[in-house]
DNA sequence: TCAATTCGAAACGATAACGTATCGTAATTC
DNA sequence: GAATTACGATACGTTATCGTTTCGAATTGA
């Protein structure tokens, strides 16, 4: 339950399990209060934690903010691979919508990006442990479904990934779920399939 | 240069200038700087205004908010209709995008949005005044494209829609511009227009 | 001229978060 | 057992900002 330091610290070892309550907190007020309620006195009264636990450990606000973001990493949960690309591309967009079951790194997305001019190190932050890695799968499995031939070869990729994240990213900034009327995956991936234009008039 | 009040008030009258400079401080303070630094006092300081001059107008934060938030409705700049469906398409996104050569409805609009769980009335109110009235046009000039036979009758308008307006949202919250690397809106409308799928596998 | 009203500026008290320190208790090493 | 360090809680003085009120000057109708 306690931290066990390479050097064998002589008093009361620090808690591990404050440490966990602190990053949890964090991430949790950021995402539901935003960043200018995100306060040390916020954060230690979420956690159950004394402020001076967590002065021990963060001399300020970006600090603790700064650590609590690099927590966002590891979970890019893998697609297991569908037997139909298209099949495999809806269900990667329904993770991406509902950002790994757990809106939590999409709530916290939505607030850096939103507020990204104010704090350019932040949004920086949030870009490359959130967006890009996603961005990059979204890529191999479009370049997997050029491979086996799914998908058009003269495609702009940079278009195809916005076309694929935008539409998730506004329908959950609107609030709305395919049960509440809105759009399903499944027929935008359809819509995004077939074109927009009669086979005609191509 | 100053308000004529219906029944001949005896003082001195309220400074139109004011009024509008009031307004005029209020929306771009919001754009600037978020909900949670949007006070009278930060109005008051970006008008030139007293506080007083505020508090004569506006019983509170609120009233003051919202009274501003419905001056963003008025222009949505009506497209000339060129020839080609398509284009008119890629003029209307692109106008999206820039939202009328003028962010700050777009900056507005996405704080509004991004912090929408705690302030539902204002979300409701930018819903209905900025994205209601840009849909509804959008959906008019899809329309056309149908009855001119330009567009498939058959695709979801719903799908359609989100795939429109989402990866606009999305650059501009990425803060990306087609100078800079990013999707063009004709990049992306060519890939709406034909699909992903290559034409033997439709 | 006089009374009424608004103006921008500034003073006022209240509130909140800051960073630091202190308290008694708990955990660990020597 | 003694020394040391961390714990949660809480109190402190400082700073910043808020909403409200007050002030003399300015602008109007009567």
């Amino acid at each position: 339950m306690l931290t066990q330091a390479p050097t064998r610290a002589k008093g009361r070892p620090r808690s591990c399990v404050a440490d966990s309550a602190i990053d949890t907190a964090a991430l949790e007020l950021f995402a539901d209060e935003g960043f200018e309620r995100f306060s040390i006195e916020a954060v230690a009264s979420r956690a159950g934690v004394g402020k001076a636990t967590i002065y021990r450990r963060f001399a300020n606000r970006d600090e603790l903010l700064a650590h609590a973001m690099q927590q966002l990493d590891a979970d890019v949960p893998v697609i297991s691979e569908l037997g139909d690309f298209w099949q495999t591309l809806t269900k990667l967009l329904d993770d991406i919508r509902e950002s790994s079951l757990d809106s939590l790194k999409s709530r916290i997305m939505i607030r850096v990006l939103s507020e990204g001019a104010r704090h350019p190190q932040l949004r920086a932050m949030v870009t490359e442990l959130v967006i890009r890695p996603r961005q990059a799968r979204l890529r191999a499995v479009l370049a997997h479904g050029i491979q086996v031939g799914q998908l058009r070869s003269d495609v702009d990729i940079e278009a195809t990934v916005a076309l694929l994240i935008g539409p998730m990213v506004w329908l959950k900034m609107l609030g709305l779920t395919p049960e509440a009327g809105a759009a399903s995956t499944e027929s935008i991936v359809q819509v995004l399939r077939t074109g927009l234009a009669p086979a005609s008039r191509l």
